[in-house]
DNA sequence: TCCGGTTACGAAACCGCTTTACTAAAGCGT
DNA sequence: ACGCTTTAGTAAAGCGGTTTCGTAACCGGA
């Protein structure tokens, strides 16, 4: 492969001038400038990034961690983060750490050892203070989604108490009373929040809310199922289900199917996150969409105003939105006998 | 940041005997290692990989080009690959080229500017011979899924003929003869080859295939359902769809939805992938499923084995498997009668 | 003709690590 | 006590760029 000195010796200027004509620091007289470009195409120069990595400490790369790239949610926004990244030169690191904390340290050290300029950070497990005290020590990274607390970066997320309020508003103007909830594992922002928006609006609407309609403990559509399966077991069961995340309905979907009770007619149920999979379940899923894309792209944004050393701004929401499609109708009769 | 030349002070020894202990390439008298690890440790010492790298030439990081990461196959192949990758100590460079040529290019281009040692390309777009010419001029890659036709370069594929014959005798079985085909756009490997199983089956069981029975042109799901709702209106219908991709069954359950017509009573439908949303669709999905996980993985062994100078099987076929759910029935009496 | 200012470019140090080639000192056998 | 082999290291030259400092040549004006 051809090195800058051989395009130097092939144009026969110096290795510097080379440099800082490619870099644009140098107004060069046309003829020479024409050798350069002439010798550049010749031998097929292209410069060594790691080289210039190394000489200019700047990578023009940065870290996109998540829990898991599987999952649509992750792979929308890194998809969004991505192409936003390109946009401006940036090449993006992606890796996904299937919510192991091992993994996850790693992808933070890698930007210690400077293989990007910075990284934004996606956790899905409740952290002890390991990520905190790592991050703590870092600079240039963003957190989106799910919070680390104790930490003071750039935070990005989105407004899940007022999304939780809504969509329990939407049951309740819908006529549910008997509204359960499905949460996930205790210790995480999203769920702290959406909870606080779910019983927000309940008392705002003089609802008691009973224990034995709420499971909260996880994420996993398996939990959610099981969960659905003893509400519809309650000598008074509910007449609708939020499920706080796309997941979570998948799970309640599947444990109403296989009791044989048919959604909006019989119960309803409404979900947060509103992947593209929510379309295609029948009925179509109602869900508090979440701004996947803006994720992403507002993401990128940040870090970058990290890297040029502007302050952007420690914390940032985003606004979800109501999608209403047909998994919600209004209580029918026989519960109101029941 | 500490430098080996910090250490070396700190420890009283030089950087090449810092380099080489770390390197394994040489054997310490345990009071200098355990000076060199002390030295280490309390100026938190971490090697600059990126010189590293432009010292070794070797950057022990590999890229993935795919075309759409948010697309569930590409992210579960990629979930794989980046496992498997980890695995054997080497990070990945995820990129998503959203089936543009010039990012496709970008992401060649990338390899040969030394980031990764070498790539595993995905691409869903039939090439004019750009990419092929470039791949040529490139080492260390690996090609899967699609085919890039006119390199000779390791490539990793499924059994499409075979996977679309059994899904087609599925059918034919099940007692259908008026069998629709929707199948992807043309000059594309996986196409014409589930193309070729379909019509393999469809002979073998004397069975005419009527050109009105077939759409091909593109995997958009809005092109498959527009298709659906033609085949519907035809004097004499078909009582079963092949779709050779989940995402033209996606396109087909909403057309068949729309016209109020029941899978599997009145119409028979059958998948291409095995999608996880296939399980979530009403009724749950009859499809042949692709081998994904180890598709990534066995991409990445394939990769490896290349970079470790080994010449690894120029073409590896991973076999399909028919995944039995409840889109597929026998076709009801008032089609015999039609 | 000489001076000061451009114009056009180069030498060399540096980024942080690896590696080749080499050596001082200790250990060992006789 | 001497030569030979280990042992335990080191100096220096890269890898391929960037950047600071500097200068030779030319040019116009007094």
């Amino acid at each position: 492969m051809a090195t800058i000195h051989d395009v130097a010796q092939d144009a026969g200027v110096s290795p510097t001038t080379v440099s800082r004509y490619l870099n644009n620091r140098i107004e060069l007289p046309p003829s020479t400038a024409g050798r350069i470009d002439a010798a550049i195409a010749k031998l097929d120069y292209r410069p060594n990034l790691l080289a210039k990595r190394l000489s200019t400490g700047k990578t023009e790369a940065v870290g996109l961690v998540t829990p898991e790239i599987r999952e649509p949610f992750f792979a929308e926004l890194a998809s969004a983060f991505e192409d936003e990244a390109d946009r401006h030169g940036y090449t993006v690191f992606m890796s996904s750490t299937r919510s192991d904390r091992e993994r996850e340290i790693a992808s933070l050290e890698r930007l210690h050892d400077r293989h990007v300029d910075g990284l934004l950070m996606m956790t899905n497990t409740p952290d002890d203070g390991t990520l905190a005290n790592l991050i703590g020590k870092r600079k240039n990274v963003v957190i989106v989604d799910e919070d680390i607390p104790g930490v003071s970066v750039p935070r990005l997320f989105v407004e899940n108490t007022e999304g939780a309020y809504v969509a329990t508003r939407h049951l309740i103007e819908a006529g549910h009373r008997r509204i359960a909830y499905l949460g996930g594992p205790h210790g995480l922002l999203t769920v702290t929040e959406r909870r606080e928006g779910f019983l927000m609006a309940m008392n705002e609407a003089g609802i008691a809310v009973r224990p034995e309609y709420v499971a909260m403990g996880s994420f996993a559509p398996e939990l959610a199922r099981i969960a659905t399966r003893k509400f519809l077991e309650l000598p008074l069961p509910p007449t609708a289900i939020f499920a706080s995340s796309d997941y979570l309905a998948i799970g309640a979907v599947m444990g109403l199917k296989e009791a044989g009770v048919s959604v909006p007619d019989d119960i309803s149920l409404i979900g947060f996150d509103d992947m593209p999979f929510g379309a295609l379940l029948t009925p179509p899923l109602t869900a508090i969409r979440q701004p996947v894309e803006q994720l992403g792209r507002q993401g990128f944004q940040t870090l970058l105003a990290l890297l040029n050393g502007e302050a952007p701004p420690l914390l940032t929401r985003l606004p979800v939105e109501l999608i209403v499609r047909q998994s919600v109708g209004a209580p029918t009769q026989k519960d109101f006998i029941a």
